[in-house]
Order: C-alpha cells, then sequence, then structure tokens
DNA sequence: CTGAAAGCGCTTACAG
DNA sequence: CTGAAAGCGCTTACAG
C-alpha cells in the first residue's frame, strides 16, 4: 500500500538514486524534477524514516528527560522546547522518570540507542552515573535547570532570584523569618536559591532566619508549615517554591491564621495559579517556557556544529502581589 | 565502536540468523545460548531499533496527541498512559497541537508515517477530518475523554458527573443559579457535563439557571465571570471545570464578594490545587490518570488482537468542600 | 545530471 | 537446532 522509493523511481521512469538526490535537495534537471514531483504528489508519497536512520545513523529527535509531568515548571519548559523544536522541523521525544534517579539514568541510555540526536535533561540532581552516562553515549546533552562544569547548561539565575525576595522581604521590615527550601542535593533550588536569600539577609544585619527541609510536594509543605508555626511565630515564611509555598498558605487557613495581616508568605516560580488565589501570592517569576525554547534552540546548534555557550543563565523577576504585608 | 548483530555472531562463533533468533526468543541448543549470551553481555550489546522496525514495519512505540500540555488534566492522563505503557515495554511519544485541529490532524498522519502501533487521542471536538485520518492510516486509534459512534473510545460519566452537582447544588437550597460552560464543540464537557446538571435542576422544579458560555482559560473565566455578576445576582456560580471556578473565585475576590457567604462557587475536575486554595473548592473528581492507564491497557490488548470494548465510562466522585454554602 | 551497486542492521522463510 | 541468502527502504560514493 504504501509506495516506497523504489516505486516512484520506477513511475517516474528514474532511479532511486536519482528521485533520492532529489528528496534530499541535490541536483536534478528541470525535467526530471517535475517528473518525480509529479508522482510524489500523486502518490502522497513520504520516506520511511527508519530506512533513513538506518543509513544515516541518526535522527531528528531530541529527547527529553523529565523528573514529572504534573509540574508547572515542566510543562511550561515542555511547551517551549517543543516549539521550538517544531519550528526547527525536530521532533521531540519525551521520557518520564517519576523522580526515580534509576530511570533518569536509564532513559539516558534508551534515548542513544534509539539514536537522538540531542537530550536535554531536566535532573534536580546531578550525580557521577549520569556524568558517565552522557559520556558514554557520545550525543550533545544539555542541562537544563541544573548546572555542572562538565555539561552544558542553561539554568535560571536562582541566586538573583533569592537575593531579590531576600531584599524584598527586608524591605517590607520583616525581621522574624522562616524559609522553607528543600534537599541541598539539587543545587539549584536548594543552594542556589537560599543562597541568593542568605545573602540579603546578612546584609540585613538585625533580620533572624530559621530554615527548615520539606519535599516539592505541596502535601508535605502542609504539614512542615504545621511544624514551622508550632516551633515559632514567624511575621514572614518564604517557601523555595511556589508549591510549598501555597501549602504555607493552606496550613494558614486551617489554623485561621489571616494572610497577610498576621503572616506574610512568598515563594518562586510564578506559577499561573499564584495570581489567582486570594490574596495573591508574592512569588519570582522563573521564564520556563523561554528556558525550553532557548535550550531547544541551543541544542538545534550544538548539533549543526555551532559553538554554543558553555553556560546560559536567564533573569527571573519579582513579582510583589498580596501576600506579603509591610510589618 | 556500536556493535552489530554480525559482530555479536562473528565473536559467538555462529550465524547472525542464530543470534536473532536466541534474540527473539526462539528455540536455540544450550550450548549456543551460553556463547551467545556471554558475548552480548560482554560487548552491551543492543540490537539496532531502525533496522528492527525496518523488517518488522511496525514499533512498539504509542503515539498521544494532547491538545495542550500545560493542564491538569493532561498531565494525569498522560503520567498515567506512560505508567502502563511502561510496564508493558512499549514507549509513549506525545504530540501536543496547543489547540490547533490542523495539527491535531498532521500529528495522526505523522504517527502514522513513524509506524506507531497505535495513536491514543485526546482531542476536545472530533471533526471529518479527525475520521478521515484514522480510516487512511490503518493503526488503532482510541479516543480519550470524548466518544464518537465509529471510534473506540474512553470516558468520564460527564452526565453523571453534571447530574450529581446539579443534585447537590438544589439540596443545598440554590435556586439562583448560574453555570458557566465551554463550547459545545466539546461535547464531553460542553455537553454531556452541561446535560446532566440540566437534569437535576429540571427535577428541582422552583430552580432557575442563567446559562453563559466561557473558554478554558482561566483568564477569560474571571472576564465572563465579571459579566455574570454584572447581569446576575445569583447565589451559585457552577463553572464547567475547575479552571473556570477558580476564575470566578478570582472575580468574586476582586469585588469583595464572601465565598461562600455571599456566592457559593463549584468546579469540575478535582485538580490538586481546589483542595489547597481557601475556601477549598467543591468539585468533581475524574480519575485522569487511570482513564490514561485504562487506555493504555485496551490500545495495548488492540494491538494484540484481543476484543476490546468500544466504549468504556469511567465514574466520577463528587467531593463536598467549602465552596458552597446552604442557601 | 544520472544510474548501478553496495551497504545500513536486522528478520524471515527455506534448506539442511 | 543451525546457517546462507534475500530483502526491508533508504543513501552514498563512484562511474559515466
Amino acid at each position: 500500500m504504501n509506495k516506497t522509493i523504489s516505486d516512484i523511481a520506477q513511475l517516474a521512469g528514474v532511479a532511486k538514486s536519482t528521485v533520492s538526490r532529489f528528496l534530499n535537495g541535490g541536483s536534478v534537471s528541470e525535467d526530471t524534477r517535475q517528473k518525480i514531483e509529479r508522482i510524489i504528489k500523486q502518490y502522497n508519497y513520504v520516506p520511511n524514516t527508519f530506512a533513513q536512520s538506518l543509513k544515516a545513523k541518526k535522527t531528528s529527535i531530541i529527547g527529553t528527560v523529565v523528573p514529572r509531568l504534573d509540574s508547572f515548571a515542566t510543562s511550561q519548559t515542555l511547551i517551549g522546547i517543543d516549539e521550538e523544536l517544531r519550528s526547527n522541523h525536530y521532533q521531540m521525544l519525551i521520557a518520564n522518570t517519576s523522580q526515580d534517579m534509576q530511570r533518569e539514568i536509564d532513559a539516558i541510555y534508551d534515548f542513544a540507542r534509539q539514536k537522538v540526536s540531542g537530550i536535554i535533561l531536566l535532573a534536580a540532581e546531578v550525580t557521577e552515573a549520569h556524568l558517565r552516562a552522557v559520556e558514554e553515549i557520545g550525543i550533545p546533552v544539555l542541562l537544563l535547570g541544573q548546572q555542572h562544569e562538565r555539561l552544558h547548561s542553561l539554568v535560571h539565575n536562582d541566586d538573583q532570584a533569592g537575593y531579590e525576595m531576600g531584599r524584598y522581604v527586608v524591605a517590607k521590615g520583616h525581621r522574624q523569618i522562616v524559609y522553607i527550601g528543600v534537599t541541598e542535593k539539587d543545587q539549584a533550588v536548594g543552594i542556589h536559591r537560599r543562597q541568593g536569600f542568605q545573602r540579603a539577609i546578612a546584609e540585613c544585619g538585625e533580620c533572624d532566619v530559621t530554615y527548615y527541609e520539606t519535599s516539592f510536594k505541596m502535601s508535605e509543605a502542609t504539614v512542615t508549615a504545621e511544624a514551622v508555626l508550632n516551633d515559632n511565630r514567624p511575621t514572614m515564611i518564604v517557601g523555595a517554591t511556589d508549591n510549598i509555598a501555597l501549602g504555607v498558605m493552606k496550613t494558614a487557613f486551617s489554623n485561621r491564621i489571616r494572610i497577610p495581616h498576621e503572616l506574610s508568605v512568598a515563594g518562586f516560580g510564578g506559577y499561573d495559579i499564584t495570581e489567582m488565589i486570594h490574596p495573591a501570592l508574592t512569588t519570582v517569576k522563573y521564564h520556563y517556557s523561554q528556558a525550553g525554547k532557548l535550550a531547544a534552540n541551543h541544542m538545534i546548534r550544538q548539533i549543526a556544529g555551532e559553538p554554543v555557550e558553555k553556560r546560559t543563565v536567564l533573569d527571573v523577576e519579582l513579582i510583589p502581589r498580596e501576600s506579603v504585608d509591610n510589618q
């Protein structure tokens, strides 16, 4: 049913190598061009991808490894990657690892075996196993959201994010502050974001911050927040992500603590939902979809053999809203 | 660098057809099995997917067409599909169409060209062009979230969802009601969900409902809600999705209308966020990830030639929370 | 500009 | 149980 290049060649009365040349933009005479074009149109011929890949030993596919699918950050990033890839005739293949690091490693090898042209890796943590995989496969890999000296990477300016938030909180007059962070294994969020914040606090002099650690889940954040409010009576709680901040708000509500009058709350991310809720959440906006686009763009350029910055940093943007009050 | 089946055959001292047979579970003598196994282990041999697919003319890939990536429903559904597929050694390929119908059609043909074994289609609207594409490609297609007599489908019980919500609203004493729905082109949400609701209202006798239409975007829902509150002073607004309900809440907050005391609000979907906000949103929970799993399961069975129900309906579940008050 | 031939890495009858 | 051969649908030097 599906025509092959031989069929087309025969129908057009030329050799299949000629058809192939035509297909790949090689030079053919005006005359044969027309003949071939007509037949291809007529039979709606499309080349078999496998046969092409088998010869070429590569594909127009970029693999993307994501830790989870149900997160605002991931969705937006994927949308950006997909758009940029699509407009450059690349395809995006997604491997979801459900936060399972072994699956992350497996995904890298799987992609290699499928001969993807490049891999964009959204990993929370970069281990030796990751590095080894990347080296073994010999395919361009771009780390997105984290950085590592041995890898090409594109990151959001987490230090700036933390710092701006810190400055803002201090300027609003808060002195008793709680910062609910995440594991240091996630360097971007767990370390850089927090360190930026700490730097601003250090400049304050009279500010007092207590640090807690929780996971990325809203539900766990509510539990941590409960503990915080038992220990402590801060005027301000900063969550290392919007989800954490949302969890804090939830806990405040259930304890009848009014936001922002009795407690100010802020987060990081700039998720859409943060401006829909009441009070609207003060946050630092990350440009996820732009990051995705840029990542795809770098990857394409790298594949084409063009020089690409080893490390790119994207600016972030503080968005003051209703959830932080003057103190 | 990468070994081929010929290399392995040579190293093991057998013919490549023997290696192939071994690889595909054909019978080989204990002796050769050991030899081959050793070499494969030693060189970490993995068969080339393209060569396999070129011969087999098919793959272990299921294509999934989604209208958007940044929606709770889509994410959860994809997670379900992915899990089920993975545990059956299938891979999921995602095509995001950004709500562009032409891209939906294109995606179907693209998938066919890549010889996916099946396609799971999450479309809001099924047109003649969709049906034609499905017939032309001759690959199993499963419609998820919508139904159509000419296609295999798996749907949530939208009628039940609407009906239960209607009953609940009536039972809570509401008589002046606004229902903000979506286009009828989306039969599941635009028609069935609303009709279930209408049925419950009709049983009420003394209830008055005004219908409005908006899009799936939260931001547009806020605008529609603004219009609603200008026209009308309902005691209850039901949004056809949680996002719409969230938009309504946003508008109520900005107009200093207290929920639920002055206005009750409810939605459909059961998004995670609905229980984090304050007041927590009354909604009907849809089992998206289970739907994804089931869809993948049906697809796999259909590919295996097993008989599969033409149409499957998943139950939904009303979750009363704080956003609806007695009237 | 054009065509015959070899080859990409696998699988599948077919003999033995 | 095992192997030689043909073929899947393309591309790529190489001649002409």
